[in-house]
DNA sequence: TACCTACATTGATGGCTGTCAATATTGGCG
DNA sequence: CGCCAATATTGACAGCCATCAATGTAGGTA
């Protein structure tokens, strides 16, 4: 199971950097919001849920379409926004395209948030 | 540091329902989305980030409009989305409207990500 | 009572977003 | 080569959202 070490990214200032960051700058949050926006949104939560849960490697587009009840090109874009979030894999094998979870992309996500 | 115990809401049947959850239910997608659509926005985040960094107790909206550069309707907008989505708690204090990290909040939020 | 301050609400507006139908692309097969 | 199947892309459209100016509300103070 994992345990999301969190550890911070290599600032080990050991004296005189208490106060971190001053409170996230524009640009990082602008960034950061870029993930959420991604998990903002049911039907995507949903993909990451199935492909998640067919942890059998991974998912072509064909079993994704049925259970989300939308249209094949609705689904296609929503695979688009989780794969340009960094949150999905997309590896084309023929004429299939399979989708599978980032590794450690949603504990990453999740760290942003214990950081804040 | 919080570990994130991440245990199971109580689904140990042992024997023949391995298949757990049929992966997010339409309704139940709609409504875990509803705290990532509160995060997806960057002056949000900010304002968490203002709001915990600032853990002397509480902060008041007159010293979170000026690092946002925003106008005081927009913030108080923001604030009112952060609170209705359980991730800040509102105390009015007199004149003034104190504002606080709903407690756990953050970290069950990650606990959906982790959880699915 | 009257006034000022801190915050919330309303209304309007421009921009973003989820959705689908139609079309394009790409790979496998005969 | 020609056709079909699986995805991706485009264009269009409705609905939502972030933002601000203007206004409303309520507590404190004189």
């Amino acid at each position: 199971m994992n345990l999301l070490p969190i550890l911070e990214p290599a600032t080990d200032e050991a004296c005189c950097a208490p106060a971190a960051a001053p409170a996230l700058g524009a640009e990082e949050a602008k960034q950061k919001a870029l993930v959420f926006k991604a998990l903002a949104d049911p039907n995507r939560l949903r993909l990451l849920s199935i492909i998640k849960a067919a942890s059998s490697g991974a998912t072509c587009v064909c079993d994704l379409t049925e259970p989300l009840d939308l249209s094949q090109p609705t689904v296609s874009h929503h695979l688009k926004i989780l794969v340009e979030a960094g949150l999905l894999h997309r590896e084309k094998r023929g004429t299939w395209a399979y989708f599978s979870l980032a590794p450690g992309a949603l504990d990453d996500a999740a760290g942003i948030l214990a950081n804040l």
